[in-house]
DNA sequence: TCATAAGTCTATTAAACAGATAGAGTTGAA
DNA sequence: TTCAACTCTATCTGTTTAATAGACTTATGA
């Protein structure tokens, strides 16, 4: 199951990117319109801020916007930044690999050889999915992906 | 990522498979051979044997032994029975169906149609592999599913 | 028959995590 | 210079995970 939290960073992203253009939009309209809690999802638009998705106004006329186009921004990358490796298991990940802690040969692990299935058909899905498509999706109600796979 | 006691329980079936027919395995040596808790795979057992998986003879000849063939128990079944439903968003869950806490209108989330791809893809993996094939692959290198998907 | 060695069951624990809340601080426009 | 916005760090509560504990039941065989 994928975290509140995560739901949460993609439905900002989604109202973030169907907002007018180079209109910031405060976090208290976010909050109230996407039903999330506000100093929560301070935290969560910090985060993606740190990481480069979004960027913020201060003072009285602040807000957030979309720093990058919405056609540039998949799932996958927004899941990482809120939950960590998308992989099943530390040692399918490709950008944040980590040994099992108890594994003596990966080669020879029959779970990974399984799960390897699963890491890859979500890479697919996650990276290859972006914001832009999820809101072409409303239209046709498919979702059609930007990115090849 | 995938649960200890996930990948435990997946450990010990693997174990049991591999053991000869009809002679029952000691938890502790399961335990010992695959470098799993004691105690802990003691739960693990009880919840497999619980949901059908296995058997056991208790006293001193005592043990457990597979009760379905390896080639009948699929990896998505032993992940359900660990950790629960196998999607990532409650509303995808083909086994145990909830709709999300604060979902106004399911058919037009955008998110859920994301995801529902993420589902579909793991489900079939997991639920197209079995207990056998993992093994197989030990030989072959590859994992072939026997479920047709 | 009874000691022993096996599984059974329920409770408890410690640590980590999730989700949320709190509040003092900084910034910039009117 | 005020005020309404974002910033940052800390804290809190409840749940989950991984593991441990211990008393109990059952079957074998000396």
């Amino acid at each position: 199951m994928i975290s509140q939290k995560a739901k949460y960073a993609l439905r900002a992203l989604l109202a973030l990117a169907e907002a007018p253009e180079n209109e910031p939009v405060f976090i208290a309209d976010i909050a109230e319109t996407q039903a999330i809690p506000r100093k929560f999802l301070e935290q969560i638009l910090l985060d993606l801020k740190h990481q480069g998705l979004v960027v913020s106004r201060r003072g009285k006329a602040g807000g957030y916007l979309l720093l990058r186009s919405p056609e540039t921004i998949t799932f996958g990358e927004v899941m990482r930044i809120i939950e960590g490796p998308l992989a099943p298991l530390p040692c399918l990940s490709k950008m944040a690999y980590r040994k099992c802690e108890d594994c003596t040969d990966e080669k020879s692990c029959r779970i990974r050889r399984v799960f390897a299935g699963v890491a890859e058909a979500t890479r697919v899905v996650l990276d290859g999915t972006t914001i832009a498509d999820a809101i072409a999706s409303d239209k046709s109600g498919q979702v059609r992906r930007s990115i090849a796979s």
